[in-house]
DNA sequence: CTGATTTCATAGAAAAATCTTATACTATGA
DNA sequence: TCATAGTATAAGATTTTTCTATGAAATCAG
């Protein structure tokens, strides 16, 4: 019944309204008199009452077109926002961002990108969280986060799972003879005090399983449940410590330096994202940032989506 | 920038985002589905972001989809409550109708016509008011009513003006012996209590006039403000009165008669309307209403319209 | 695994709406 | 009375929209 009114009509009646002239309205316009013309002929037919009278040569809103005027107006300035608004959101300036990180990504890694990333875009909104891996997987299959960063969690259908191969290493006092090596090989850590996360922990479990399998003893002098108070016991020079790749490669303390270790020890994490429901331009935008930081640290990177 | 979305696009991203399908949505609009289906094209391109993700056949709403589908409801339902309202002021059932009377008006005859006119019309708002004749022309020129009743006033470049000539009666007690004749003379009347206006309004310089015209001798023992205390008086037996056709012509009171008075004294009034201003439709229908009923009443009509 | 079915996308033709040019009509002002 | 300014109308051209036909990808039943 109305679905013939177009925004065109809209548009043009006000400024008809606007200038009370047709033919200045279609120079407003950029269109020819007759256009306009035919336009608000159409309008009123469609409208089935008068908009205007042709008082001597002038035309004269009727009281019924002062009150459509109102209602053009309403209509026209909520698709001027709604437009601008996507805009917006196309040139991703505006939008909501839900991360969701596990610890060795949150102190460094994902903030560092995060600044960088909304630098230019005050309209963004981020909704930043710190859980253990196991709880971000759940944050992002119950589709609360829009990213998670975690340690690979198994195969589900309600996430997608990319996931990065990072070796780990060790973390050694900055004015310790150690530092001058390029490598570090397991015996040479034997006995050494050791900083490590808790046991059930995948890096704590493939450490000393290394030490096990190369006859070297691991003494665990601190338990810790993240990296980051590790990396300061080194720095004080109470212990070593082996650490996973994204601590190691954006820790900037220069008591403490990192060295590859021999044989290698790897850890796997993974880009997460909620299955069966398509990203917002802006997490697609922050997921590839993230994903080629993370390619750059990892030094493998086995893609599966689920 | 946004002029291009055109209503039927938001009708149709509306349905297509109802049914998740554009095939489906294509049948409920009575349209095919590659029509459907390239107007989605089109909007996706004109917001420069996708809308949709084509997931394993099925349609996916972007998060962007989801926001636009707000505002795209937020408009239409505006559209549809205007078209509404416009709809209901072309078939004049909405609409505000501000009328100003003279007294004489006022008992009887406008509020009679008024309450047929609005009957059916439950939207219609009335602001009615009973003023002198010398006020209802401010009123309208002043455009704060739309349609005046009033003594016919000198011409004015900002009233429209139609007026009408009505003959006055003479009121007579119902048991009078004078309700026997068909017409009543003036000598007829000559000494005879009478009720009559202030001596400034026309009809009583007419009648004074009339009487002395016809070597009768006018006893104005009553002089009131309105016609209606008058009739109150002849209804009691106290006095004659000479009153205008309209209140004639709408007095129902089974106490006093009215007889044409020979010489006819006559008055004119007028339907009053703002000039260079284009009435409502309601005014303009109400209007036609009350022209209708005044021809009837009065004996010539003489339109002038300034 | 294969064929039938469903759904969306694309291409070309047809139909509809919109715009432009040209022209007529009316009112205003010198 | 003529020139000017404004609106309406008609005919042809242009653009937009829609339809028919067809293709491609995925799901479903056997």
């Amino acid at each position: 019944m109305f679905s013939n009114l177009t925004i065109r009509q809209l548009l043009t009646f006000r400024e008809v309204m606007r200038s009370n002239s047709i033919t200045q309205a279609s120079r407003a316009l950029g269109r020819t008199q007759p256009a306009v013309s035919a336009l608000i002929a159409t309008l009123e037919k469609q409208l089935a009452l008068p908009l205007f009278v042709r008082d001597r040569g002038a035309l004269v809103p009727t009281p019924e077109a002062h009150y459509f005027l109102e209602e053009t107006n309403a209509v026209l300035e909520r698709m001027e926002r709604t437009a601008q608004t996507m805009s917006e959101f196309s040139k991703l300036e505006r939008g909501s961002l839900r991360i969701a990180c596990y610890p060795a990504g949150s102190s460094y890694f994902v903030p560092h990108l995060l600044s960088e990333f909304v630098a230019q875009r005050p309209d963004v909104h981020v909704d930043f969280m710190t859980r253990a891996s196991q709880v971000i997987e759940d944050l992002i299959a119950s589709q609360e986060f829009d990213i998670g960063l975690a340690i690979t969690p198994e195969e589900r259908s309600s996430i997608l799972v990319e996931s990065f191969t990072c070796e780990c290493f060790v973390a050694v006092p900055a004015d310790d003879p150690l530092t001058n090596e390029k490598s570090i090989h397991v015996p040479q850590l034997s006995g050494v005090p050791m900083a490590a996360l808790y046991e059930e922990h995948d890096i704590a479990k493939s450490s000393e399983k290394a030490f096990a399998d190369n006859g070297a003893v691991f003494n665990r002098r601190f338990t810790v449940r993240t990296f980051l108070p590790a990396i300061e016991l080194v720095r004080s020079g109470a212990c070593f410590a082996i650490v996973d790749g994204l601590t190691a490669k954006t820790t900037r303390n220069p008591g403490v330096a990192f060295r590859r270790l021999v044989p290698e020890i790897n850890n796997n994490i993974a880009l997460l994202r909620p299955a069966h429901r398509p990203p917002s331009l802006l997490a697609e935008a922050f997921a590839d940032s993230l994903r080629t930081h993370l390619v750059e640290i990892a030094q493998a990177q086995s893609r599966s989506i689920v």
